[in-house]
DNA sequence: GTATGATGTGTGTACGTTCACGCAATAACG
DNA sequence: CGTTATTGCGTGAACGTACACACATCATAC
């Protein structure tokens, strides 16, 4: 079905459809009514194809995450995953920037969303971390509107086109399982290392491991480092912990500093003494542990298809018109030594 | 960039640049050296979006995958990422037809592929089971040629645009360090139940279990099911398996039948006595009980994921004109009981 | 009664590519 | 020398949409 045939069928002019189709008024309601049921009965659609060859002008999406050597590499696959994409919906006409904030310092992601601002893209990926500060920015983004999808997180109480996110809840439960797999029975207690910063929903990780520790019996030691940024959870720090904890059975940590913890635990994990590693995220450092067998398991939530997808998603909701789903769920990976790919990006 | 652009630079028209661009010739040697180096100079390239208009008729691409309730439903998990992309591309201009062939009967395999090859379609995602017989169509597919796509296997000796895969020996592997982390100390011998039927990738499950098996000293029992045709392997067959070996610790099942696994073994598990399940694919029936802890462990390969990649790639290649990788590996997904999603297709 | 404005409708053009066609200029041939 | 091919190149139309513009018609105003 064509603008054409409408017309054709309508017994009007192509312009007259035009005006009809955009509400661009000029049209008496009786031709209106005619050309409306037309397009209704044949559930006409516009041809993306020759609207975007006629529009003749890119559009412009923007990832607004934060930067790629953060949280030990974890945005730079974010980041692998978002380039995939822009290469591939790049012939299609989309341009796509990549904006890289420093999620310790306010003041620069203030100074980079007010230039994102500026330049009115056509869409924006965004990671809301860091949720109460930046919240002002998201609500003024909403009330454009401009088409917005979230990514790693959600923030309650802003209606996005799309979130795509995994349940941190069922991610510290499976982490319990994992512990109780690897350590068959489960000695002295577990310490769950809780660097969460302001990400509240890594916190619901330690929640849920304090679920299944619950139900299954299990001593924890909680370390709460709600103060946490960055990198700054030192390897010194760790064995400092660890050395007043001498009967701990092993470390559950909720965010991706799986591989310092190792690092501290190494005299622990000599020859047949056991002393687990359960942690987040498959970056560069975890993986290199998890295949040398310093580290037990990884739980990983796919950045690099968090990345694409989102960009994809909004291709499709923002070029094509397509529905979206409103909430994308992203299943729990668990990684441990024999499934850890050879390369990361595979 | 654009042809009238280059025209324009070579001082020539667009006509004489198309005639250039689609060696039409009767153009003369030097414009047609002038007009390339211009071209090459500014790596122009067609716009794929004036192009898709002019062209003005679908692609059509064909997915030849076995009948959707085969292998307990397998293939409809890998259909239902195929319909996914599909509806995804479908304002792009691209009908995809699914075809679907019994896998145990070859006659009607080459009916279906006969029809398929008279329609000419513009792209083939195909599932290349039944090596040996399937492989004189590959080898006129590939001679036309005809954008090709491999999916859940490789036939070696074919050239096809991509490959869709998982490494079938790392997954055995996997599988035999799965059942040392679910039995600690493995007590009596393990049952391997090797039945692939002519899906020899299949049988490399069971060589990468032995692999493991022999480095930690475990008793494996193989129990070959090489006439291994569909849903045949009975509750009934292997209940008088597992009658006959009183011992065994658990099962390893290569193919997507577990869940018969687990019936047969279900007076095994009754109270605290364990007997391990472990197989691959997240089918329905081994979601379920995965989710019941009839099942410990259930090894997959991304089926929506496969089937939605493939169409995706088809359509990078075939459409736009990108290069794509000619090789794509699956990673080994882990499902236990924690890290089941609640409904299949999420 | 003429100017002004609002209303309803059709036409033309552009986006960039592709391809059929037209038309010179030159070459080949009887 | 006239006819017919061949070579080299330009032109025009079409794909479907979006939007500016033109042009009637009729009401309102002075």
């Amino acid at each position: 079905m064509t603008v054409h045939e409408i017309a054709d069928l309508a017994g009007v002019s192509i312009g007259t459809v035009d005006r009809v189709l955009y509400k661009r008024g000029r049209v008496s309601v009786t031709t209106k009514a005619r050309v409306e049921a037309i397009i209704e009965q044949y559930q006409f659609t516009p041809n993306p194809i020759a609207r975007r060859l006629k529009r003749n002008r890119p559009y412009r999406f923007c990832a607004f995450i934060p930067r790629r050597d953060q949280d030990a590499g974890y945005w730079g696959l974010i980041l692998a995953g978002i380039e995939r994409a822009a290469k591939e919906i790049r012939p299609l006409g989309v341009e796509t920037e990549t904006a890289e904030f420093d999620r310790y310092d306010f003041a620069d992601f203030e100074r980079i969303a007010s230039r994102i601002w500026d330049q009115k893209p056509d869409g924006l990926l965004f990671a809301p971390i860091m949720p109460e500060r930046t919240r002002p920015f998201v609500e003024r983004l909403c009330a454009e509107p401009l088409p917005l999808i979230f990514i790693d997180a959600d923030m309650p109480g802003t209606a996005p086109l799309s979130v795509i996110v995994q349940d941190p809840l069922k991610g510290g439960y499976l982490a319990g399982r994992l512990f109780h797999l690897f350590a068959g029975t489960v000695t002295g207690p577990v310490a769950v290392l809780d660097a969460h910063g302001e990400d509240y929903h890594i916190t619901r990780r330690r929640d849920g491991f304090l679920r299944y520790a619950a139900e299954r019996n299990f001593p924890v030691v909680v370390r709460d480092y709600s103060d946490y940024q960055g990198t700054d959870l030192s390897v010194e720090e760790i064995t400092h912990f660890l050395r007043e904890e001498p009967a701990l059975s092993g470390v559950f940590i909720t965010n991706c500093m799986a591989y310092r913890v190792a690092e501290a635990a190494a005299d622990r994990r000599q020859g047949d003494r056991t002393f687990l590693v359960v942690g987040y995220d498959l970056i560069p450092n975890n993986h290199r542990l998890l295949r040398e067998g310093r580290i037990d398991a990884i739980i990983s939530q796919r950045p690099e298809e968090q990345g694409r997808e989102a960009l994809l998603t909004l291709f499709r909701s923002v070029v094509l018109e397509q529905p979206v789903e409103s909430r994308r769920e992203i299943p729990l990976d668990v990684y441990i030594k024999e499934n850890t790919p050879a390369y990361l990006f595979c």
